[in-house]
RNA sequence: GCCGCUGUAGCUCAGUCGGUAGAGCAGCGCAUUCGUAAUGCGAAGGUCGCCAGUUCGAAUCCGGCCAGCGGCACCA
């Protein structure tokens, strides 16, 4: 007689074996009706799960977070029971739950067209509206095996076969579809009512390129209709805040096909650019960086050292010049190694860092390429620190300061940290990943943020860190990194003289904080959807006068902004002043100044905000002091 | 690179059954001199991504290529 322990601390008793629906059923039959599965000794069960013994036992509803991905799952299912209902030759392989949905992948002769996926979105609200009851069933491999090859189901043949031998199989059947799957299911298809089906796409037969691509539909499911309204607005909200986009209809950029994943910048794309980059240039200045420049082009010679040419040959775009081959940079590092091979070191001299707005070209997969945020030509806030092992935990430190600081003065406050350990390839010994490792952990640790481990992610040279900051509508974007590197220093002949007269060859610690300039712009002009706060914005302030009268007034006051340092404008034009805020209000500028006849008497200026606030009148002294506020405020330039 | 979709005026987009292309906005000209998100009128603007093919005739149909987009694979 199994004695049942609630979450709340209560118990039940019973006095046969009973189902997480029946237990559901005794606490209350709301929660009974909520139910979508159970969760025994910390496992998750279906509802028709039978308790035999003693058990600590929650009921999983759609308020928790595992019913919300049980409802994933399940709908993924109801996905395949309507494809193979209306297309009974297409065969299923898998469907996971993603982040905010779920998919499923499957074979098909044809694609699939967005009319078959609105029957198909139609035919799975039919089988939910039936409310069938979902079955768990229990079999020994060889019959599961023999049943889906009897469905010409060879994909679902071929993972069960992949399956451990001593392992379970369970099926899962609704009227008539029956699925390979380890559960657990929602009780019945009635309990799927909020879902929609997103994209169809193509994706390789377990993730390998080599192998046949199949047709992956992408769907969304909520436990609540509004929850799946939010979402859709998110992504309406994402579409509108496109970055390439933006870029057309504020004039920043564009990119053309006689250069794929190359940026033409527009003079106000390359403001915001030179913004960010002369602001980054005084965060080297502050803080201990020596800028540098290197050759963008590069003898093979030295590629095959760095262990490039053998391992990126296809990547990378090469020249050729009088019988010498070449290789256009795909990366800083190695020519910062040459900066410090030049001359003796000495231990004095480290940490020793250099930076670099260090332009690079890597010939990535047509594929891959997106707006700016993949791109073949790009440019890194590359800096390497020369160090050595006692001095990584300080340098990392450091750096995590640093970039805090610097996203914030960006408007990015949220911060995921990430240490990637060794993998199982790598170079380098235990007790150097040891300590390498041990640093950047206590690294994160002294700093007090949260951070996850991701074991064996490390780059085959030495363990990393990453930064993603989350933009204003949640997206994550990884941008900054610090990795440990023990191969390349070596590799390309860098030495210092330390204390006991020895030759060592030093640490190299590789980072970035912002990553990709082009990236970073594009993710900025997201989380801004474009109006880029003061310091940042290409264009400022625009003065417009009202009539051609105030027209040498609106000039001079835009001449002594620029004096002040500003970026400003005057538009002289002879238009309606409504007509002229409209347009400047599209370009979603920060400050638009009105100067009519009383302006103009008073030496005064109208100020309007971007969003429409209305300052009223002031004096430029005034104004100027209220823009030199807000600059400090926002960043330190 | 792989699968699918898309490519028409500076921008956003129509274009039926194959009969040599259309709108709005922007730009240009003229008038209007105006107080916080669109003044009116007029003229102009296109190698329909590129190359081949079918056809009396191709933006439209077929094939190849290029680029973009959504994914997959890749991302030192």
């Amino acid at each position: 007689m199994p004695l049942i322990r609630l979450p709340d601390g209560s118990q039940k008793s019973f006095d046969a074996p009973v189902t997480v629906a029946e237990v559901a059923t005794a606490i209350g039959p709301g929660l009974a009706r909520a139910a979508l599965a159970g969760k025994v000794d910390g496992r998750l069960v279906d509802t028709s799960h039978r308790i035999d013994g003693d058990a600590e036992v929650s009921i999983i509803t759609e308020r928790d977070k595992e019913g919300l991905e049980i409802l994933r799952h399940s709908s993924a299912h109801l996905l395949a029971h309507a494809v193979k209902e209306l297309f009974p030759e297409a065969q299923v392989t898998i469907g996971p739950v993603v982040e905010n949905g779920f998919y499923y992948d499957f074979s098909f002769k044809r694609p699939f067209t967005p009319e078959d996926l609105a029957a198909i979105e139609q035919r799975m609200r039919e089988i939910a509206g039936r409310d069938y009851p979902v079955a768990r069933k229990v079999v020994p491999r060889e019959e599961a095996i023999a049943l889906f090859d009897r469905l010409g189901e060879r994909y679902k043949a071929e993972i069960i076969a992949s399956i451990a031998a001593g392992e379970e199989v369970s099926l899962y059947e609704q009227d008539g579809f029956t699925d390979l799957c380890r559960g657990p299911h929602v009780p019945s298809t009635g309990k799927l009512k909020v879902f929609k089906l997103m994209k169809v796409a193509g994706a390789y037969w377990r993730g390998d390129s080599k192998n046949e691509m199949l047709q992956r539909i992408y769907g969304t499911a909520w436990a609540k209709k509004e929850e799946q309204d939010a979402y859709v607005r998110m992504l309406e909200e994402a579409e509108r805040r496109d970055h390439r986009r933006l870029a057309t209809q504020l004039d920043l950029f564009h990119v053309q096909e006689e250069a794929p994943g190359m940026v033409f910048w527009h003079p106000h794309g390359w403001t915001l650019w030179q913004a960010i980059e002369q602001y980054m240039r005084q965060v080297y200045r502050d803080n201990g960086y020596l800028e540098v420049r290197c050759p963008q082009i590069l003898d093979r010679s030295l590629w095959e050292k760095s262990g490039h040419w053998e391992n990126y040959r296809e990547n990378m775009f090469t020249t050729r010049s009088e019988n010498r081959d070449y290789a256009i940079r795909p990366m800083n590092c190695p020519g910062h190694v040459q900066i410090f091979n030049k001359g003796l070191r000495s231990y004095r001299d480290l940490p020793l860092r250099y930076g670099e707005f260090g332009a690079c070209h890597r010939n990535e997969p047509s594929g891959a390429l997106h707006g700016i945020m993949r791109i073949r030509a790009f440019t890194q806030d590359d800096g390497h620190i020369f160090c050595t092992e006692a001095q990584i935990q300080p340098e990392v430190s450091a750096f995590i300061d640093l970039l805090q600081r610097v996203y914030r003065d960006f408007g990015f406050n949220d911060i995921i940290y990430k240490l990637s350990t060794r993998p199982p390839k790598r170079v380098g010994s235990d007790a150097t990943w040891d300590v390498a490792e041990r640093a950047l952990a206590e690294a994160l640790n002294a700093k007090g943020v949260a951070w996850e481990e991701m074991a064996g992610e490390g780059a085959f040279y030495g363990p990393k860190v990453e930064f993603s900051l989350k933009d204003s509508i949640g997206r994550l974007w990884q941008c900054g990194t610090i990795q440990v590197d023990f191969s390349m220093p070596g590799r390309l002949g860098a030495e210092y003289t330390a204390e006991n007269n020895e030759r060592r060859v030093p640490v190299m610690l590789h980072r970035a904080i912002l990553g990709s300039m082009e990236r970073f712009i594009g993710i900025l002009v997201e989380h801004y959807a474009g109006a880029m706060p003061l310091w940042l914005a290409p264009v400022q302030i625009v003065v417009m006068n009202i009539s051609v009268s105030q027209a040498e007034y609106a000039a001079r006051v835009a001449g002594l902004l620029r004096q002040a340092g500003f970026r400003a404008e005057s538009d002289l034009r002879n238009e309606k002043i409504t007509y002229k805020i409209r347009e400047h209000s599209i370009r979603k500028l920060p400050y638009l100044l009105v100067v009519g006849d009383k302006e103009k008497a008073a030496e005064k200026v109208a100020v309007r905000v971007r969003g429409g606030e209305d300052l009223g009148q002031m004096g430029l002294a005034e104004f100027v002091a209220r823009l030199n506020d807000e600059a400090r405020s926002s960043a330190r330039p």
